[in-house]
DNA sequence: ATCGAGTATTTTGCATTCATTTTTTGTCCT
DNA sequence: AGGACAAAAAATGAATGCAAAATACTCGAT
């Protein structure tokens, strides 16, 4: 930026805020990161337009940087670069879910199969004490603790497999579908809840033996039901509109 | 570039080329594929700096699209951003190499797996016709050949999962490890040779009966055995020398 | 000759500028 | 009022400019 600024210049977040932990060297790594959470948290609506210029002021920042970091979420998937014509915030269809769905079903999958390698003893109780946890807000039809611990139980797994080539390509992924997901996981059905607790005490099971074969079918048949469910969701949101108001 | 150039204002390497098909509308795009393909063919040395400035000569452009390119290829792999300091050719650690080697397993795996749910009856008699074509380049010690009807074999399946998000994920990764992967493959001893073509019989077996989960655990363990026999030629390459003069 | 302080050169990161293209606005005509 | 066209405004894509950092180089001391 200049020394002296006539009128907007004054940036509307916070200069770096270095919320948490990350820090980045470069003005680009910074932008990168905090431009991508913005992104993935819906701060702007599918499809619509991402405004360069606003952007900018927002961070505080030249358009050099900012164009480096959508470049890249481009290539990460989440937006789109039409020419002439900006970025754009990438609609997914249904098509596009599925297989998402279905590459993130085959990740975990194989981080089942390498965490059966390399898992201890301790790591396998953690996860189990997730599981009741877990098991805990599913009798109190807590929705969200639900959701969270069944996300930690999932990203432990990841951890598990002592792979971080496999945890950077999963974060990825999940990124993308991160809305989508979660609010597929509210609109679950109370019937697939429960066939969601049935499916974890089989994935604590194999772990438990550390059989990765099988768990990798049964994490992969889990994640494909995910799948379905949310597919099922996004086709029919009129039991949202019934049941909300 | 402008209308009168001065000096060095020539473009070393011809403006587009467009080899083959692809065609960006920006340069960005234009630049990233060319500049992807420069550094996967190798044409800089693992672990060397990225020369921004002869970049720019040899594609003629400036430096904002080429660094827009840096940040996109940095972000998947190919190389490292080091502030202050630029672009270097990302060296792979042993580790990086079998985490990658096992990511790939999982996609195939994966692949594998969709593709039982989805492959036409044509499409396994061209996988067919391609193993029966790589069988007799094993019959004649044809390991180029063999290499790239491989290839073609393990691409078919990832086709055949149907998964445009798995083949371009499939892809990225391939790419970072194409270097390495392929003298591996050179440096494959008889008896693993051997076992490969077992393992293809045994995948083609399983492809034909559509049993998916079967396809996945053996493509899996295939990749495993190939990871190993890679990692074994980099550990020890003497018997290259040994064999070559 | 080797090492190291100090300087010159190159490189890097980002801001700014410029030429196009797209989008919006305004005007006129039916 | 509504639509076609043109001018104005804004945006995009790429090149250039500039300060800071890193690297290379010079020269002197040991």
């Amino acid at each position: 930026m200049k020394s002296t600024i006539p009128d907007t210049g004054v940036p509307i977040a916070p200069p770096a805020q270095n919320g948490g932990d990350r820090q980045e060297a470069s003005l680009h790594g910074e932008i990168l990161l905090r431009l991508r959470d913005y992104v993935v948290e819906g701060n702007i609506p599918d499809g619509a337009r991402v405004p360069e210029r606003r952007l900018c002021e927002m961070f505080g920042i030249s358009r050099t940087p900012l164009r480096e970091a959508l470049k890249v979420l481009a290539a990460e998937g989440l937006i789109e670069l039409l020419p002439n014509r900006g970025a754009r915030i990438r609609q997914l269809s249904q098509r596009d879910l599925e297989e998402l769905f279905d590459v993130m079903a085959g990740l975990e999958s194989l981080a089942g199969r390498l965490a059966c390698e390399a898992i201890t003893d301790e790591e396998i109780t953690a996860i189990e004490q997730l599981h009741y946890e877990m098991y805990g807000h599913y009798l109190h039809r807590d929705m969200h603790g639900y959701f969270q611990t069944n996300q930690r139980i999932h990203e432990s797994i990841v951890a598990a497999a002592r792979n971080e080539t496999l945890k950077t390509a999963y974060a990825n992924f999940a990124g993308r579908i991160r809305r989508v997901r979660y609010s597929a996981n509210f609109a679950r059905k109370r019937q697939r809840w429960a066939e969601a607790m049935r499916e974890h005490e089989a994935i604590l099971d194999a772990l438990r033996r550390r059989a990765g074969s099988e768990l990798s079918d049964i994490l992969f048949q889990h994640l494909r039901n995910k799948r379905t469910a949310a597919i099922e969701h996004l086709t029919e949101p009129q039991e949202d509109a019934a049941a909300a108001p």
